[in-house]
DNA sequence: GCTTGAACCTCTATCTGCTGTAGCTTGCAT
DNA sequence: ATGCAAGCTACAGCAGATAGAGGTTCAAGC
């Protein structure tokens, strides 16, 4: 039986967070101690392991529980896991292309920039007038 | 003088994210009619377009902050906001790398999946074991 | 068996950057 | 004078945690 911190310390994973997915229904509810304390077995840890893997490869909450039912039935067609995954890779891809045109703004704006006084800041110039942009990116956030 | 939804019109800025500009301090506070509506000036609809091109370009609130001080503060050298623009280079590079390596993880998950069932599913199978990932990926977030 | 203190517990608040809703009031055109 | 779009405040909620207060439990050492 394992303690929460022991969860914690394997996964790198913060106490909080591992009651935070329990809250939320991610992690299954654990058993308690007659005080009240939780503990886990191994297949928790795995559980765990799996949500966070999931995490750092940018899946959502909402995607890694698909992926974690998906996980729990093993009969099923592997499809809908492939479509998640093919999915998260096409968000990946157009996150990747916004920043990238991202760069180049920014690039060209410190670029620009002589290190005047702030009057005739290059940085602040294009900021102040969207139509020294050559990109477009009427988007906000990532 | 300009109505908030005039603003929010030539800005693309919900009405309520201009209330929220001003409630946190990044819009001056608003002149009011007798009856209480906000009324602008055309320097508030500058500074709103401003803090947008800036968000745009990924800017935090925080840094926009800065930039706008620097911006009514035209004496100050400019090496400033330099930095501020330096600094979001520099994250946007960092965000890009970190995606590129997620795109390439995500490949070849996909890739190895051969639509058989979930049982011996690859992109499951990845998720459940990190030892199978090529890259370290140790951050979650973008 | 007793004491200590690290680790656990719940609850609530906070963060970023908004967005949405409810329920009411104002302003302007007709 | 009236109708109604557009304004107002106040509060709740989203993702995905993270932090702190204030209290309890567990396990090791004596």
């Amino acid at each position: 039986m394992l303690a929460i911190g022991t969860l914690s310390r394997r996964t790198g994973t913060k106490v909080q967070t591992i009651r935070y997915y329990e809250e939320i229904g991610l992690m299954n509810e654990a058993g308690r101690t007659s005080g009240g304390q939780r503990r886990y077995f191994e297949k928790d840890l795995d559980r765990l392991a799996f949500i966070r893997h999931s995490r750092q490869l940018g899946f959502s909450l909402d995607s890694i529980r698909e992926l974690l039912d998906l996980s729990d039935n093993p009969s099923q067609s592997c499809a809908e896991a492939d479509s998640i995954a093919r999915r998260q890779l096409h968000q990946v891809e157009q996150r990747i292309k916004r920043l990238q045109a991202l760069k180049k703004e920014l690039k060209r704006m410190v670029a620009e920039c002589d290190g005047d006084s702030v009057a005739e800041c290059k940085v602040l110039e294009v900021l102040r007038d969207h139509a020294e942009c050559l990109t477009e990116h009427d988007e906000i956030g990532a």
